[in-house]
RNA sequence: GGGCUCGUAGUGAAGCGGUUAUCACGCCUCCCUGUCACGGAGGAGAUCGCCGGUUCGAUCCCGGUCGGGCCCGCCA
């Protein structure tokens, strides 16, 4: 009877076959034990002199061997018992043994404890894979798969496939573009997200859609970002008008799959929805880690008659002066606060002011600058104790929230504030619609053109167009972003207006958009959905910190899939046949 | 495109202006009947990523280059 290895303890006396990989052999001279692994655990097997042909073949047989073995179930005595192993009251007494396969000696130590290279693992993925922690991720993450597909099933959403040979995004990230050789100097591009096809699903009537589906951008990876493709959950309902019923109706799950398949707990039931503007005031960032407080203080009110020669010009220039209060921060060493002082450079800091507090007293080199009684309006309005240190920056109010967002957050991650227990989930919304190019000195579009402004029509008459916001919304899990979405624009009217406010006129949009505005002409009902990073969620809920770790065969931080040795160069007979000249 | 950082037996690490380049795991041979990351004895295995410079002498210092990682840019 052939079982698991896990099986083994439910058929002692029996005799049983298990097929696996040789986790490790010891060979006593005159007894030879051999751990055998399956996708299920690992069972000792036994084997005696008096079994030769097996006990011959178990001397030659080496580690990732994959061999067949059949003996009997036998209860191992008190003392013998191995507590480590799931299978470790019992063993299987070989009495045949074959070698289905041999193995080199493999490059990489599975059974170890050992730090392995990345790229080594990547190299030997195949190997790499029969880890136990691996095999787990994958098991993982297709009941995850099935967790988001049972949730909106249950919902009317309905799985629809896109195309995957589609057309090239004009905005956004890089395509991959896909030579046709049938239509010779014209090309497909890989989707960067399966947008313009979901929206023309709502306008086909499709009620609610969703897809597992892949997406394609060729932009230079993070630990938090593959290279090249990924995943996204997809989905998109018709007749919404208001985005809080896309956000409603994904509350539930995200919050199910953080408690009962994550099993972590949630910082708070009640999902906060923070304009974009007071998280870019409190946390600096458009995707705030809400673990711990550590919040931005405005202390340009506070401050405003300093002395003090940086502050006293920034805030008579319009600028911002704020802090965040570090708890415990006086342990820092000078060099320690350097390390961090580069940080706040490289966000384009001039330098980073500190106050340091301890027995009672305000350290600090610009402490003189200041009045006893700003001295003191600083402590409380950061609410500072000893032990703590306040630090500054000054600077216009975007570059002052950028510079101290990201120091919270180096901050938080220096003193272990972020509990990898805790699920913090928050929709950021109301972003701005357009946002100054300071490189290419005009208007752009802030995130997605194809949602809806907030107000309609009538809000995109405004003069301050900075001021516009679109209906767009994004869930942050941990200081991650794990999903983006919107109220889309159905309006073919309202489409041309934004575009027109940057300057392009009808004849650009049509040239661009022109399948999707077109079928907006033909009765499109208003719709509104979103996308969410599976990759990356799944990488929060599993504790990992790297993308990588979560993906059966990623590509490299180079973009190379080191394995199988791609992208490659191809043949010229394809080449030719792709009417690429040599 | 830019910044930081790493590169030493198969693997993971240590080291240092002059060493026989160290350790652990793995590998090979032999011994071993209750181990479980078995144990014991012995052994093989490294042009110290590559090129150039400084030096009497470079794995070590300097410059360049290639490769990995992280970050910025980028990611509608």
């Amino acid at each position: 009877m052939r079982t698991y290895t896990e099986a083994a303890p439910q058929h002692v006396g029996e005799t049983i076959e298990v097929k696996g990989w040789v986790q490790t052999r010891r060979d006593h001279g005159g007894l030879i034990f051999i751990d055998i692994r399956d996708h299920t655990g690992i069972l000792q097997l036994v084997i005696h002199p008096e079994t030769e042909a097996a006990f011959h073949l178990a001397e030659q047989v080496r580690d990732e061997y994959v061999i067949k073995a059949v003996g009997k179930v036998a209860e191992r005595d008190e003392h013998l018992r191995n507590p480590n192993i799931a299978t470790g009251g019992v063993e299987l007494h070989l009495e045949t043994l074959d070698v289905l396969n041999k193995s080199d000696v493999p490059p990489i130590q599975i059974n170890s404890d050992q730090n392995l290279s990345e790229e080594l693992r990547l190299k030997y993925r195949y190997i790499d894979l029969r880890r136990p922690k691996m095999q787990q991720m994958l098991q993982k993450r297709a009941q995850y798969y099935s967790w988001m597909r049972t949730y909106l099933e249950e919902r009317e959403f309905t799985e629809v496939t896109t195309p995957i040979l589609a057309n090239s995004s004009p905005e956004g990230a890089r395509d991959f573009l896909i030579p046709s050789r049938i239509h010779q100097g014209k090309f497909y591009a890989l989707p960067q997200a399966p947008q313009q096809f979901k929206q023309l699903l709502m306008v086909g009537g499709i009620h609610r859609y969703y897809q597992l589906a892949a997406c394609f951008r060729d932009e230079d990876p993070r630990a938090d970002r593959l290279y090249g493709e990924f995943y996204q959950l997809d989905l998109e309902m018709s007749f919404v008008e208001d985005g809080e019923e896309v956000r409603s109706m994904m509350d539930p799950l995200i919050k199910d799959l953080s408690v009962s398949f994550a099993h972590k707990t949630l910082l708070s039931e009640d999902i906060p929805r923070i304009p974009y503007q007071e998280a870019m005031d409190r946390f600096g960032s458009d995707k705030p880690d809400l673990r711990f407080g550590m919040e931005l203080v405005d202390l340009s009110d506070t401050l405003q008659d300093t002395e003090f020669g940086v502050f006293k010009s920034v805030l008579a220039g319009g600028g911002k002066v704020k802090a965040i209060c570090v708890k415990g921060a006086s342990s820092l060493s000078r060099s320690q606060i350097d390390k961090f002082t580069d940080i706040a450079k490289s966000e384009g800091a001039g330098g980073l002011a500190y106050i340091t507090y301890e027995a009672g007293e305000a350290k600090s080199p610009i402490a003189k600058f200041f009045t006893p009684e700003q001295l003191a309006a600083i402590r409380t309005t950061m609410g500072a104790e000893d032990g703590d240190v306040v630090f500054f920056g000054s600077d216009k109010r975007e570059t002052v929230n950028k510079v101290l967002g990201r120091l919270r957050n180096e901050f938080a991650t220096h003193f272990n504030l972020k509990d990898p227990n805790v699920i913090a989930l928050a929709w950021i919304v109301d972003f701005p619609f357009y946002e100054w190019d300071d490189k290419a000195n005009k208007l752009d579009f802030g995130h997605n053109p194809f949602s809806m402004p907030k107000g309609g029509a009538e809000a995109l008459e405004s003069d301050d167009k900075l001021s516009i916001l679109a209906d767009q919304y994004d869930m942050v899990m941990n200081g991650y972003e794990i999903c983006s979405g919107g109220v889309r624009n159905h309006n073919p009217e309202i489409m041309y207006k934004v575009f027109g406010v940057l300057g392009y006129d009808q004849a650009y949009v049509d040239s661009r958009f022109g399948a999707m505005i077109n079928a907006f002409k033909f009765g499109a009902p208003p719709h509104a959905g979103c996308a969410f990073g599976v990759d990356r969620m799944f990488m929060v809920f599993m504790d990992e910190e790297n993308i990588r770790e979560i993906v059966a065969f990623p590509k490299n931080g180079s973009g190379v899939d080191v394995m199988m040795n791609s992208p490659t160069i191809v043949e010229p007979a394809q080449l030719k046949e792709l009417g690429v000249k040599l």
